[in-house]
DNA sequence: TCGAAGACTTGGAAGAATCTTA
DNA sequence: TAAGATTCTTCCAAGTCTTCGA
């Protein structure tokens, strides 16, 4: 590493006030202690440093179980279609030849010595780890314009095999910490954590009920308005233009691209329905959708209207019909499905300038269906009459319950398991725990990074500045996008125009990433990072990849060769947990529980400031803010009036004496009010001028009435801060996906914070498995 | 070899549910 | 008790990344 800029650990936050977020690097340099895990540190110590002879000892036991399943696999082949009996012997011989077993354990275990000899062969074809060639591709121009045909195979038909390989299957067994060393077992026999999972084979035995398909289209009758005239549509086009007045009232319709889309999309659907009036809808800007979208909000209000026990009662009636399709039973255990509803149809959105926004997203039929269930139990009954799914498989390498394939982006649509179940769940520990790996590696990548500066190889110069940009900035990596996607960037993906170079070391980074959020940051960087960079755009266009010899996979492949399991997005995961976990350090141990929480939710807000994690501004913000401000003022001038009275109180030997409040008057709701009027009513009383009422205190009452003044103004205050400062930055995203909930949990412990505090109920399903954690665990 | 398939994670918005305040 | 605010959950789009197969 270099002394200046870069030279501390951890990553760059975000600035948007120049006075905030430079950290120290405290921590980063020394080695992790590893003793400290969920539940049992010492297991996890030895989890970490014994692996060979745990590794050894779980290869042989996973050859026997790879002779078991691989008989169990073959007599499943004979009702699987043709595709996924290949691709399963592909993936056994590929094993075999690897000297590896079915068993997840051996099979990542061959991952991990298969990834060791590319990256040794490697080490013998280019030198040592660093310089090393990187085989030139072509320009990204020319890719994206290949990237055209992206997607058109699949419509063609094209069918490949299932993979049968995920994250959870690619994930090392070192890497999975046991976190409890005690075998017992637990009531719901659902502690995942406790027993030894294998890698590639998901499950044994699967069941569910399949998926719930939205309600057929109930049509309403109202008529579209064309040019003047009443144009009553067949029922498939009155949907489709039920859907298109929906949004109506949004900022959709005012995009060119979303309502040529639809228009397109309307237009055939009119014309297949051959209805002689609407063949005459030509145009959309003579559509009047009004009447429609009327209709729609009366129902709105109808529904409103509904008295609450009828409400309630409509509600468990919901409940009881899809309570069947909430869970799956999986090797015996009952798991949560996460989405089980189909899709409905509807108008694709899309995000930011999304070519395809305003297409119609056709309604799934059980035939677009294939169905994931384990052999020998009941298929469940297409629900649909007349209807029958388009495919059964028993695929046990997956973990999804049906797939569809989506009509607007062909992609594939899954039914999972929810989030706290047992697949979910490993994948997440997985994840942190290559995460924390990293940590152990992240000294001697940095140093090689920095010395890929100075390469005399242009690649690994590019190579070197976009992995000290992710790593500095948790950029996420950008792989290239289809010309059918909105023009969004990452790291590798970064072109001319979204950036510009302030000497001497200063780079502005100003470009639309996931979700088309906008990523902007002024930043100070390494210097010699920034003279490298500045050269890659010398006689380039603005519409030119600044990084025109790297590749996202070349990359991938290149990080894989520093730690096993290695990839892009590690580096957002590691810097966003390692970052809070340093943090939290500095938490006070004799605050209230509180201001612990409030502590808590700054340091979450630097994480999301880093990730990049924003949310729109909250409509009604503005308004907000300003009854806070109202709140505040009249806070102010109470507590100047009660010290008024104190004084004038100890003048008179502590007699009573006369203060006056200022009461803003209540709206006086009547319950035959309309919406309309009780707005009205509303309205009138924060516009009507304060009340004056007079109050007598003594001394004593105006002393206690003062200190509670003030203390309601600095919650007022704080609490106007802490909305100003969150207006824009969403805190759950790196919550939920960033931080490793082991860091939460032993902070929570260490300061006597209760952990539902933090985690909603549903993250601490999701992390049931960090529950345990000690105190003393450190990332 | 490289583009695409396929499977999974990540992400913000919207709506529902719950809590707080007056 | 109702309204408003906040929190939680659901939805589905949009990423990442590995493997497949022409």
């Amino acid at each position: 590493m270099t002394s200046d800029s870069d030279s501390d650990d951890v990553p760059l936050i975000r600035k948007r006030r120049k006075s905030e977020h430079m950290l120290d690097g405290e921590g980063l340099g020394t080695k992790r202690e590893r003793s400290v895990s969920v539940g049992n540190g010492e297991e996890d110590r030895r989890m970490g440093s014994g692996t060979d002879v745990l590794e050894k000892k779980r290869t042989e036991e996973g050859l026997q179980r790879k002779k078991v399943k691989k008989e169990e696999e073959e007599e499943d082949f004979e009702d699987q279609p043709r595709s996924v009996i290949r691709s399963t012997l592909v993936h056994g011989k590929k094993e075999d030849a690897g000297g590896s077993g079915v068993n997840g354990t051996v099979n990542r275990s061959s991952r991990g010595r298969k990834d060791v000899r590319i990256a040794e062969s490697r080490k013998k074809q280019n030198g040592v780890g660093k310089d090393k060639a990187i085989t030139k591709k072509p320009s990204k121009i020319q890719e994206r314009k290949k990237t055209q045909t992206k997607g058109k195979s699949a419509q063609k038909g094209k069918k490949r095999k299932p993979r049968g390989v995920s994250q959870v299957a690619k994930v090392s067994k070192n890497e999975r910490v046991k976190i409890r060393e005690s075998d017992e077992e637990d009531d719901d026999g659902m502690r995942w954590w406790d027993a030894d999972q294998g890698d590639e084979i998901k499950w044994s035995t699967l069941e569910h009920h399949g998926v719930l398909f939205p309600p057929a289209y109930k049509p309403h009758g109202v008529p579209l308005v064309y040019d003047g005239h009443e144009i009553f549509l067949d029922p498939v086009s009155e949907e489709v233009a039920t859907f298109y007045a929906a949004k109506l009232e949004t900022d959709y319709v005012q995009k060119a691209t979303f309502r040529k889309n639809f228009f397109h999309d309307f237009q055939r659907v009119l014309k297949k329905a051959k209805e002689p009036l609407a063949l005459k809808i030509k145009t959309l800007e003579k559509c009047d959708f009004k009447r429609i979208w009327d209709h729609l909000e009366a129902e709105k209000a109808k529904k409103k209207e509904i008295p609450p026990a009828e409400k309630k009662r409509i509600r468990e009636e919901e409940q009881e019909r899809i309570k069947k399709y909430t869970v799956a039973m999986v090797d015996g255990r009952e798991e949560k499905v996460g989405n089980f509803r189909v899709e409905p149809p509807g108008l694709f959105l899309g995000r930011g300038e999304h070519p395809l926004a305003g297409k119609l997203k056709k309604r799934v039929k059980p035939e677009d269906i294939t169905i994931n269930i384990g052999k020998n139990v009941p298929v469940p009954p297409c629900p649909l009459d007349g209807h029958k799914w388009g495919r059964i498989i028993h695929n046990n390498k997956v973990t999804w319950l049906a797939t569809w394939k989506d009509s607007i982006t062909n992609g594939f649509k899954y039914v999972w398991l929810g989030a706290g179940s047992a697949f979910k769940g490993m994948s997440d520990h997985a994840k942190f725990e290559k995460a924390r790996m990293l940590k152990d590696h992240i000294d001697k990548i940095r140093k090689e990074y920095t010395e890929g500066f100075d390469s005399k190889n242009r690649a690994v110069r590019q190579r070197s500045i976009a992995l000290y940009l992710i790593d500095k900035l948790a950029l996420r990596v950008g792989n290239e996008k289809g010309e059918d996607e909105a023009d969004t960037v990452g790291c590798c993906s970064l072109r001319v125009e979204h950036v510009k170079f302030n000497d001497p070391q200063t780079v502005e980074f100003d470009f639309l990433g996931k979700d088309s959020i906008r990523y902007y940051n002024t930043v100070e960087i390494d210097r010699k990072a920034y003279v490298t960079m500045k050269t890659f755009i010398v006689g380039k266009k603005n519409e030119e990849n600044i990084f025109d010899e790297l590749t996202v996979s070349s990359l991938n492949d290149y990080l894989k060769e520093l730690m096993p399991g290695l990839s892009a997005k590690v580096f957002r995961t590691y810097n966003a947990s390692i970052t809070l976990d340093r943090l939290l350090t500095s938490t006070t141990t004799k605050d209230t529980v509180v201001n612990k929480l409030v502590f808590y939710n700054q340091q979450n807000k630097e994480v999301a400031i880093l990730c990049n994690h924003q949310r729109s501004l909250p409509k009604a913000h503005g308004a907000q803010m300003e009854k806070l401000s109202t709140k505040l003022n009249d806070a102010k001038k109470w507590l100047r009036e009660l010290q008024r009275g104190l004084k004038d109180s100890k003048s008179k030997g502590g007699e009573a004496v006369t203060v006056i409040q200022l009461v803003r008057p209540k709206p006086v709701i009547k319950a035959e009010m309309n919406e309309k009027q009780r707005a009205e009513e509303r309205q009138k009383a924060e516009n009507s001028s304060p009340e004056k009422v007079e109050r007598r205190m003594k001394r004593e009452q105006l002393e206690r009435n003062i200190a509670a003044s003030k203390e309601k103004i600095v919650k007022l205050e704080a609490e106007r801060q802490t909305k100003d400062d969150l207006k824009t930055v969403a805190l759950g995203t790196s919550k939920i996906n960033y931080l490793d909930p082991r860091i939460t949990v032993a902070w929570c412990k260490r300061f006597e914070v209760p952990i539902e505090k933090v985690f909603a109920k549903t993250l601490l399903t999701k992390f049931a498995w960090a529950m345990e954690t000690i105190e003393s665990f450190k990332f």
